[in-house]
DNA sequence: GTCTATAAAGCGATAGAC
DNA sequence: GTCTATCGCTTTATAGAC
């Protein structure tokens, strides 16, 4: 590990892999090659302080890649296939999970609730935002905003379960042709 | 708890809320009153077994609620409408989330593959037989399918994210809508 | 800042009485 | 079939040397 955020971003990798619960300061102190002393000299309340950090650099990184240019790019139609795009590299094809939405589903989400919520919310705000911008209603905009997130959410779970990262990529191209196929009135 | 399927089924509700990582034994003695030994003389090879166990209930209730019904009814519409119905109440109107994709997203997917990989393969593939037996062409029906699936998987997520179950029920309806208003040359 | 050693608690699992 | 007691191990977390 060379610095703070090398070595936040591997614990990211290792939260995805093994669920926040799943996760033990053993199989840390491995990937990380960091002694618990070290852990707890950069997280000193533990596992729980490793995924706020965690969870603050997703953040961070969507604000920065995917929900600003949706709200600020010239033209929206640019951003939202930016979004794409960005999306399409953040999940590697497919190949990786969301924490958040991970999170979200079981009793860890009560722990990071406010970090799960705003995660969502600021997205489809943010795309909904994009969606009016490009000629959509307002309720419009909405809808299918909350229909593509939680697309690409589902999209990550059913290519998972099948080990088959193509249903992610196919999802993404689908949903996609969907807001150039629907009327812009 | 009064007999096995009982049991199976409030061992459901603690890996749901718990994962399967985050469940111990003292909270399922402690939800389920039974002492571990008794735990252990139904389920010898312990928690594995008893997620095991679960997963072939779940499996058991879609065969007989769900994929059956899509495959058998005289009318493919009427078969389809009774999953939306049926996914609807098991779901609880979006306030109990889909153990099978929680399992899918972390490394516990890989201790049931089997399980989670069919669950899903067989859903998609039922729904697909009806759409197609409903008039769609083959590939629009599959590809119908697994954006159903998927995004009944992905409302659960953005739902109990944002603890917001309403979210559940207006994407079945979309999803639901959409078949109907989608042509069935 | 990183390590080793260790504490205290909880874990899954087993044994054996009843 | 259910219980209590217990084993051996892993867990999170802390203390303290360097």
């Amino acid at each position: 590990m060379h610095d703070r955020d090398e070595l936040i971003s591997e614990l990211g990798e290792i939260f995805r892999e093994n669920g926040f619960a799943g996760t033990s300061l053993s199989e840390i102190t491995a990937r990380t090659g960091l002694g618990k002393g070290s852990l707890y000299h950069f997280f000193p309340n533990g596992k729980s302080e490793m995924a706020e950090a965690v969870l603050h650099n997703i953040d961070a990184w969507f604000q920065e890649n995917v929900f600003i240019p949706l709200r600020e790019s010239d033209d929206a139609l640019d951003g939202i296939d930016d979004m794409f795009a960005a999306v399409n590299a953040y999940f590697d094809s497919g190949n990786r999970i969301c924490l958040v939405g991970a999170f979200a589903l079981d009793n860890t989400r009560d722990q990071f609730l406010q970090e799960v919520s705003t995660y969502f919310s600021d997205w489809i705000s943010a795309l909904a935002n994009a969606l009016k911008r490009s000629g959509f209603a307002a309720a419009v905009a909405k809808s299918m905003a909350e229909e593509i997130v939680l697309g690409i959410q589902g999209a990550l779970v059913l290519a998972r379960s099948q080990e088959d990262p193509k249903i992610f990529t196919r999802t993404l191209k689908r949903l996609q042709q969907r807001i150039a196929a629907t009327d812009h009135a």
